[in-house]
DNA sequence: ACACCGGCCGCTCAAATGAGCGGCCACTGC
DNA sequence: GCAGTGGCCGCTCATTTGAGCGGCCGGTGT
């Protein structure tokens, strides 16, 4: 096709696609029959004067992502295309999971929150989310500035829901402290409002290889026998093996949802990615624990091809 | 809109635009309504999701091209965006022209072909072209391997056409030469076909800033006598001033079609970029002569502009 | 509590669209 | 010269599409 049916294509093809113009009104403005108008644009898709492109803003891989989700069975899967900078792709994976809040907490919801590097980056870009309240699942583990309190915190000021903080840290040396914290009246509270969580945010914690808040937090020789129990996972305090059975042992001395608890809550979604956690988050997946998976598209692929 | 909206979005735009399946079937396909799905294409483009761009492959501004066509009432106007090494320029409008060309002409024709660099590098692009006789317009002026008669062969070898060289001097010392050479019977036959001429390619070549072969091949002291009587620009050997009126002198010493039979030829495309020729061209365009131009859009801007 | 209001949704109907059909024209081989 | 052939073009008709209408629902102000 020569330049000059290109430039008529071209200028057919912008009344069309810019101007709003049906094809009939064309063929008036130009003289020609419908017909022509008709051809003149197929032409300029086959010639590629016009280019149409379907991409997500937000840098979601739609195609890969539904893979993801209809592969695991899932309720959401989002695979994002992220930088490899492990905190840019946190700052996007946040901004993904925040917009997912968004979409899916309504009023009637309660809003359960664990902790992890990634849901830290959550608040940042969450601007709309109903109110309702929320809850930490978990107890803390973390700096002052980055932890599951504060965390709770930032989410609740966006919605203007009750906030339930949990002011105890995740694991404690023995059951009997364990017993004397859940007893605390508003720790108790929080503990007691696990059983109304309708939606819930979590990290996954990988343990082999190492990368989990809760795995750092504990003695070398009780890792080494969590380990050796074949600890893959870890997701609010629960233990998973590889195959997604949660491996009890460290249960009493948590201050978290208990694995029953968890399983209870209609929606849970997981946010994480980064080669480290792959693996973990296939247990997570397989234990049946988790609906919903924001991860980077790097990740995404690794898990289709493993799982 | 959250990113489960707009992955619901995006999949719809792919199997609307990709998959090429209409919105009842989408909506069928999904368990969506009609409506719901066109809602959810209206706002893959509001947000982005979907983009359609319209551009020439060829690196055509079809708007500018058609600003430039209507503003100096040409048949044709093609502005191409290229690159501002003059020798990648020239091969960049040379390409335009060549498909310009295939378009153009057709067996009924009889194409007259002058020179320049840029209509030099016609031939490495012109693989379509009618078959019919091809014409040299002007002697010859230039390099063994790049001039009109090897411009003429090239094109000629292309369509398969009859050729008619010119094997003589664009320019000589006398009248007499002149007459002598115009009877040649070879060149004689050739300056009468020039009557049956009914597209030509040609340059213009500018004398302020001086940027034409035909300049530079007179002495200096005529160059100077042309220049004071206002020349401007150069068409198939016929000179303009810069309201684009013939200017006289030079006519018997050239071996060229004339400005009158130039005048009768139906369609004539001017061929060429750069600002150096800018001046000459906008002569070229007010003369007249010239129905057609194929030029760079930095220049077709500045062209619309001055003109 | 109840009526009001604004936004969202699906239906109707006319306009726009695309597939398929037949006619026209130019080219080809006898 | 002329029938056969292939490609291009515009028409018809069934389908798709979009504008506009009215109903529903949730929020709001008496």
């Amino acid at each position: 096709m020569g330049p000059e049916r290109q430039m008529l294509a071209a200028l057919v093809a912008t009344k069309h696609y810019f101007e709003k113009r049906t094809k009939s009104q064309i063929a008036e403005d130009l003289a020609l029959s419908r017909f022509q108008v008709a051809r003149l644009l197929e032409a300029a898709h086959a010639e590629g004067i016009v280019r149409i492109t379907v991409e997500l803003p937000s840098g979601v891989d739609a195609g890969l992502s539904d893979r993801l989700r209809r592969h695991f069975g899932l309720k959401r899967a989002l695979a994002v295309v992220t930088a490899d900078d492990p905190a840019t792709r946190r700052r996007q994976l946040g901004k993904v999971a925040a917009d997912l809040l968004g979409d899916v907490v309504t009023e009637d919801d309660c809003l359960g929150v664990a902790w992890g590097r990634t849901l830290g980056s959550i608040p940042e870009s969450l601007t709309r989310l109903a109110t309702c309240p929320v809850v930490q699942l978990t107890g803390v583990a973390g700096s002052v500035s980055e932890n599951t309190v504060e965390l709770v915190r930032q989410v609740s000021a966006v919605n203007g829901g009750p906030a339930s903080p949990i002011y105890a840290p995740f694991v404690v040396a023995d059951t009997t402290t364990a017993r004397g914290l859940r007893s605390q009246p508003g720790i108790a509270r929080a503990l007691e409002l696990h059983r109304t969580v309708t939606r819930a945010v979590v990290g996954v914690g990988s343990w082999d290889p190492p990368d989990s808040k809760m795995h750092d937090s504990l003695p070398v020789e009780e890792r080494r026998a969590l380990l050796a129990k074949g600890v893959q996972a870890e997701v609010c305090g629960t233990l998973l093996n590889v195959q997604g059975g949660v491996v009890a042992g460290l249960e009493d001395r948590c201050i978290a949802i208990p694995a029953d608890l968890l399983r209870q809550v209609p929606e849970v979604i997981a946010v994480g990615g980064g080669a480290t956690k792959i693996k973990a988050m296939l247990a997570a997946i397989r234990s049946g624990l988790i609906h919903g998976l924001v991860t980077d598209a790097t990740a995404a692929e690794e898990l289709l091809t493993l799982g």
